[in-house]
DNA sequence: TATAGTTGTCTATATCAATAGACATTTGAG
DNA sequence: CTCAAATGTCTATTGATATAGACAACTATA
């Protein structure tokens, strides 16, 4: 059974999906600049190109770079071309170890992770069940949004045991770090014991905080961080933006 | 600053961002059943209740549950109101030994594979890094869609070092296994070194395979099986339907 | 058997998305 | 300087998207 070569092909694009051609074409051309294919020129090819390529007239073409113009991934100049700005897709480790700057280190050259609030609370049915407490045990609740070069890349909420870590939010707070607000309790050192993946468009909470347009997509990762004596100290549910990043599993 | 709680408020959708409103709205209603928001009453709420809480005509939201329809994800009966068929996700895990078939067991009867169809080609860049061989080198390349109770959940693509696994596409149609395949070949047991995840939009080909309509999402896993040794043995490149399947990391 | 509540269908209108073609403007290379 | 190649702007037309209102058809229940 031959298979046909996808190479150099006409790009297809739907038609009534109530996705409009345009923004379906600037997500694969945000997808090649990701992927590099566009590496050779630092140019995304011209608009007559593209237009054929898509099989779509060159307006449209025009509507898709417009808009990856407003989110400052490329900048066109006239008589020259369309040039790359930025390249997307920062890669986010998942191992036993995973810190969330560490991995990220020479991705980006300036990381801040910024406190959105934080509660205490009793435990959902979910949380704790992650935690191993009883439901209705107090839990901190920490929010927070991290960005990478001025672009937020996750938004997360994570839940810590109250019994165990009381101070958590104000050690978060002044030293900026879990891994140094678990330190000053005591806890030196933690791993991940499980990470749940799940990919979904955003809900609207999510597209104002990752300054996402709608149709857009977020990573959700349910995972959990145990002590050395395998109980748990930390439940949390990122989301990613999910055309910013990429997940890199370490086993 | 008090937050205002999101409990019964009109829940926003945004116009002029290339997405329909009747699909960011069938979107929602999507993730709410998957997220068992209305398992209450087993039904989505009326039409003009829907429209009201999203701001838009009830025709829009009309246009929306019939996409929804169109998926079997619900069923509407005159009179009545609006039912709903199926929600699901299957939980595909991830671990150092990570065997399709074994992970979804309990939650699928019937699991099957289907060999698209096989070639050998030369090494492309991104297979011979991920192989550890030369680009150009023999490799042979697998197709398969793999569905559970008659529902396609993922199409992949794999590749193996020809010299080494010289039957592979053989063995696989005779045995429809990988890993019988490379027991064949005197490979009794292979670990998964690492695991790249990004998620998209579906392009044309990944919704005609896996029966997705336009705008679905999938997440594709870029993975790696090596040997005890430590030598590369198969890199694949896997696309699971992301409203059917979550992804389970164990480390 | 009424009746309230729900989905189904129809008509009409306004706006957005996409196509088509023409031409202007800018850049870089010969 | 000239010209080819690229982006920028404009007009016109068509089809999809969204709104609005009215009413038909069906279901469950009081």
């Amino acid at each position: 059974m031959p298979m046909r070569k996808d190479t150099a092909m006409r790009k297809v694009v739907e038609r009534q999906t109530g996705v409009a051609l345009w923004r379906q074409i600037a997500d694969r051309i945000r997808l090649a600049i990701s992927n590099g294919d566009y590496d050779a020129t630092g140019m995304v090819p011209p608009e007559t190109a593209l237009a054929a390529e898509f099989g779509v007239n060159r307006h449209t073409v025009r509507s898709a770079l417009a808009a990856l113009a407003e989110e400052g991934l490329v900048r066109a100049v006239q008589g020259r071309g369309t040039m790359i700005e930025r390249k997307e897709r920062v890669s986010y480790p998942i191992s036993k170890r995973t810190r969330f700057s560490q991995g990220l280190g020479r991705q980006v050259k300036e990381i801040g992770t910024r406190l959105l609030g934080h509660a205490e609370l009793p435990a959902t049915g979910e949380v704790a069940r992650a935690l191993d407490i009883s439901p209705g045990d107090p839990v901190t609740e920490l929010r927070t949004v991290s960005s990478g070069d001025g672009r937020p890349l996750s938004v997360s909420s994570s839940y810590y045991p109250a019994h165990r870590f009381p101070r958590m939010a104000e050690e978060f707070e002044q030293l900026h770090s879990v891994t140094k607000a678990f330190a000053a309790h005591g806890l030196d050192d933690y791993v991940r014991v499980s990470t749940e993946i799940v990919a979904r468009h955003a809900d609207a909470e999510e597209l104002s905080m990752l300054k996402l347009s709608p149709g857009a997509i977020v990573l959700e990762a349910l995972s959990t961080n145990a002590d050395l004596d395998g109980r748990p100290v930390e439940y949390s549910r990122s989301r990613f933006a999910a055309d910013r990043m990429k997940l890199k599993i370490e086993t």
